[in-house]
DNA sequence: TAACATCGATCGATGGAACCGATTTAGAGA
DNA sequence: TCTCTAAATCGGTTCCATCGATCGATGTTA
């Protein structure tokens, strides 16, 4: 039993004449009747009654019809749906972002889903430790993040974006007009910070205890708004990578030394299999400014 | 696109190997590659990657590949509908049991088998997971199980016959001439059980906490008649539907609430073609009082 | 790191199947 | 009885599913 014979079974049903069925099918009609004789002596049973030179299905052959036309039909649904594949039509795509890409991230996601409507999207919010082992799970294509120390060999990393940490302080602050701010000014001042799951400020720890300075950090705060209001009153200061700072209360200004600028990376699975619709939004993201 | 290539396909996708799955199919590997290849290339579209010498399923292919079962399976079912209706007296058909259900199951099997003699009969015991598992993939024409909380979409349910759980004791036991018997008492018994992967097991640990009782369970074994024999010691005591209890040496103790009656289910697959055979039998399960 | 085992891709050969045109067979209508 | 028409059948051709052998790549073991 093939699709080609079932094909041929459901044209001579409808058209109930294996010459016209021949003719609508592209074939001879000896060809024809070969195939449908191969499928009844298959199936062992006669779809087709032959009274004379007419012919008229048999209950055998009504009833098969059906299961022979659903046969068909989902062969070509998969078709289908694959054509509209290759077109982007379809697909769902699974992305996880460090909070501090949010607002590069947006833009591009905006773009993207403008683009491609039919895709469905879905994005995690995370910090690095946590995306990174859900990647490894499968459960997402891609994870936007700041660049580890160590690179694993079964993740792929692709560049995006460089950012630099600023010290990110109220509009009305003294320290607003300054171009530059050295690690050392910074340790002394108040500071806000995000919480130190994230890798962010995990990198910061590191580079303040490096230099033997002993900054000083009255709160950790796990959300990036919240803290913007801490920051507005003027009173405290936080740091962030310059990709986050996007209030018009506050400014950010870049923090001296050469380590100072983080690298934003694409990470994906090495070995898994690398969507259309991924492919599309890495090149929307290299390509674009974001 | 033929029904060759999709079921060649769909192999290739359950073992992920060609190699194993052109055996698994009795044809060489070489043509296994080229059928899956010009599969690929009349969907334009690739259904594996390769990487090294592993494969894996594509977004594709995924997709298609639901497609693709399904198309089988119609012609399988339209198959079956006319070996069907070519003889009822011939055939052959494979249910999955729950082991509690093993002798009143075996009470109609008996009664089946007598009937309709050239039918053969396969029947399989297992877990309500597995059963349910297997008969998604079509490895069973129906499932006697209990009923789980959940009702999914795709199976059909048959209400069978509702069962107590009763407390298993020696005959000679000091309780065995209650009538019945409460979950407090019964936690304070020394218990051997059924293995844990038993659904029946499961949903009794769950009432147990509900109750914030502890019971003393000393042993659990995945087999029946090896706990009548622990039980027939009198010292320790089982769990069980009382369906399952039909040993001379011990008597069932119904245990009190209303949560304590499980209801056996016929369970098919509900797109399924339904053979005769098979509607016959639910009709002498339903009919008489297994 | 060198030898080996294993997997998928590819090649050339072959048998069988799909297909065709021509012919035969057999109802239906005149 | 003759004619028309539609399905079945026959013989020949083309095509393709299949195979075994081999290649190249990759992972494994000594």
């Amino acid at each position: 039993m093939e699709l080609r014979q079932l094909k041929y079974f459901i044209k001579a049903k409808e058209l109930l004449n294996f010459t016209d069925a021949a003719k609508a099918l592209n074939i001879s009609q000896s060809t024809l009747s070969q195939q449908i004789k191969q499928l009844e002596e298959e199936l062992d049973i006669l779809l087709f009654n032959r009274i004379g030179k007419r012919i008229i299905l048999t209950e055998a052959g009504e009833m098969f019809s059906e299961y022979a036309l659903q046969s068909i039909n989902k062969a070509n649904q998969g078709l289908l749906l694959l054509k509209d594949l290759n077109n982007l039509n379809t697909g769902k795509i699974t992305i996880g972002v460090i909070y501090s890409m949010r607002i590069p991230f947006a833009k591009a996601l905006i773009q993207f889903a403008r683009r491609y409507p039919n895709i469905k999207i879905q994005v995690v919010f995370g910090t690095t430790k946590d995306l990174l082992e859900k990647l490894e799970l499968h459960h997402f294509d891609f994870v936007l993040s700041f660049y580890e120390r160590t690179k694993q060999p079964h993740l792929k990393y692709q560049t995006l974006l460089s950012s630099n940490m600023v010290l990110v302080t109220a509009k009305k602050s003294s320290l607003a007009g300054k171009t530059s701010i050295s690690l050392k000014q910074v340790a002394e001042l108040p500071l806000a910070l995000p919480f130190s799951g994230y890798s962010t400020i995990q990198f910061f720890v590191e580079s303040f205890s490096q230099k033997k300075l002993n900054p000083n950090i009255c709160m950790e705060i796990n959300d990036i708004p919240t803290l913007f209001e801490i920051v507005k009153t003027g009173h405290w200061h936080t740091i962030l990578s310059e990709t986050s700072v996007n209030d018009p209360h506050v400014v950010g200004i870049p923090i001296e030394g050469k380590n100072m600028r983080r690298t934003i990376m694409i990470i994906s699975l090495r070995e898994a299999y690398e969507k259309k619709a991924v492919k599309k939004f890495y090149e929307l993201m290299t390509g674009i400014q974001i």
